[in-house]
RNA sequence: GGCGGGUUGCCCGAGCGGCCAAUGGGAGGGGACUGUAAAUCCCCCGGCUCUGCCUUCGAAGGUUCAAAUCCUUCACCCGCCA
């Protein structure tokens, strides 16, 4: 049996695979195998690189990765998982995506890799040539509405409706794994769980279309130990791009991870080994609060998506901001590049400094001004670390750190930075 | 095509002319405890120029001093019959 596989598996990463002693014999030899990814936002997100890292875990091990951008998919909407028609997105906006997303895919795979680089593709390149008539005659001939009537994606649709353009979606796709079989010889799908139907109708078609055979490996949904849903803050979405989740926020999400998903999230995310992630399951387990594992985890991660520097950057920033420690002792370059990594307001110095509760609001650390009353009231709002319960209080100069900065906080860890300029 | 039921705040779900920004639960937020964790306990949870005002109960009109609650039309969902 293969080892690679075993490794997957004990990572938790396999939900269901094609023959598997078929799989392990092909993976004997370096093959190539894709993924896709469908720019339905500006941005990937942490769910998504789960699959996107086990793609990185294949190429680790030999093989050849292709990850396609759906700019053609991304058009019609995918049915699988959804429970509701999607809103078609303007091919203007897909293809900004499309490019945004291409550049997130080549953070985490190596492109220059003597033997086997990466490549990143777009089925738009493809599909746009192609009529109408030629797809219907050339690959819709292939497909049997019944069974594409009995996938899971379509027949949960069937209640609350689905259209045409979404119901036809398996069949790009599959066309997709078609095409790149015959371009690229890619005989491997992988996707999330959810893809599993999407990923067999290429198989057969592939097998119908060329006589060819290939493979599928599904990677689980990634679950967290309270039930709740992976990947989502207050906030929304964890993402990839450091526009719409700051490397600062995105540290953090990990350093915060639940004791009970640490150990499991390294295995998904991290490429330790097996042995070093057992020492640190250990080490975990006997001092928790030394949060050891979260911190190898966030480090990682953010090194691997915002870089090297950024990670040092960041960490030392929340180091610096954190709690205890006297923020009047932090030398302003110190100070100045902790307060970088923060969302912040900037007021002018020469306006009226606006009222505690204005300023929480302006921030963006609370919703509204209802909002930030609440939380001045609760006592949950802190300039500089000190906790200031009165709604009418205003900062003054000798508020503003080195002259300038002034950190606001909501709660335990929602930071923001006020510059007076 | 016919008949009946439904559409409520982030989600689920009460309300069925005034006492409704709307019961309850979940999610979320703050506090205490801690380890920037979990569990637990307490509190909060539409917005604002905040003892009041404004916007919400599928959409648009209407009745009424007064509507989430009544009427009309439209849209969508769910049953039963054809």
């Amino acid at each position: 049996m293969s080892q690679f596989l075993d490794d997957l598996r004990w990572r938790g990463l396999i939900a269901q695979t094609t023959d598997e002693k078929e799989l392990a014999k092909a993976l004997e030899k370096p093959i190539t195998l894709y993924i896709g990814f469908d720019p339905t936002a500006p941005s990937i997100h942490v769910g998504n690189l789960v699959v996107l890292l086990v793609l990185r875990r294949f190429q680790l091990a030999g093989h050849h990765p292709i990850a396609l951008v759906g700019g053609a998919t991304g058009l019609v909407g995918d049915p699988s998982g959804r429970n509701e028609e999607r809103s078609l997105n303007s091919s203007e906006i897909v293809e900004n995506w499309v490019n945004r997303i291409k550049a997130q895919v080549s953070s985490v795979l190596d492109f220059k890799a003597t033997k086997n680089p990466a490549v990143v593709v777009n089925n738009l390149d493809w599909t746009s040539p192609l009529s109408a008539i030629e797809f219907l005659r050339d690959i819709g001939k292939h497909f049997s509405v019944n069974q594409m009537l009995a996938k899971d994606s379509v027949a949960n649709r069937l209640e609350g409706g689905i259209s045409y353009t979404e119901f036809s979606y398996q069949v790009l796709q599959a066309f997709d794994f078609l095409e790149l079989f015959r371009r690229n010889d890619c005989t491997l799908q992988l996707g999330g769980s959810d893809q599993w139907g999407n990923i067999v109708a290429g198989l057969d078609l592939i097998r119908r279309v060329e006589g060819g055979s290939g493979h599928a490996v599904t990677v689980p949904l990634l679950t967290k130990a309270d039930g709740t849903k992976f990947g989502k803050t207050a906030g929304g979405s964890v993402w990839l791009d450091p526009e719409m989740t700051s490397p600062y926020a995105f540290f953090q999400y990990w350093l915060n991870s639940d004791d009970k998903d640490v150990i499991n999230f390294l295995k998904v995310f991290s490429f330790k080994s097996r042995a070093e992630i057992e020492a640190l399951e250990k080490e975990h387990q006997e001092n928790p609060g030394a949060r050891a594992a979260h911190r190898v985890l966030a480090r990682e991660l953010t090194a691997l998506i915002h870089g090297e520097e950024t990670t040092v950057r960041v960490e030392e920033a929340a180091r610096a901001l954190f709690g205890q420690g006297d923020l009047a002792t932090l030398d302003e370059a110190t100070l100045a590049s902790a307060l970088s990594e923060l969302p912040r307001v900037t007021i002018s110095a020469k306006d009226e400094i606006p009222t505690w509760v204005d300023l929480l609001a302006a921030s963006g650390v609370v919703d509204s001004k209802s909002a930030a009353r609440r939380i001045v009231k609760e006592g949950g709002a802190y300039l500089n670390n000190e906790k200031i319960s009165g709604e009418d209080f205003r900062l003054e100069k000798a508020h503003f750190l080195c002259g300038k900065y002034a950190l606001l906080r909501k709660g335990k860890r929602d930071l923001a930075a006020v510059e007076l300029a």
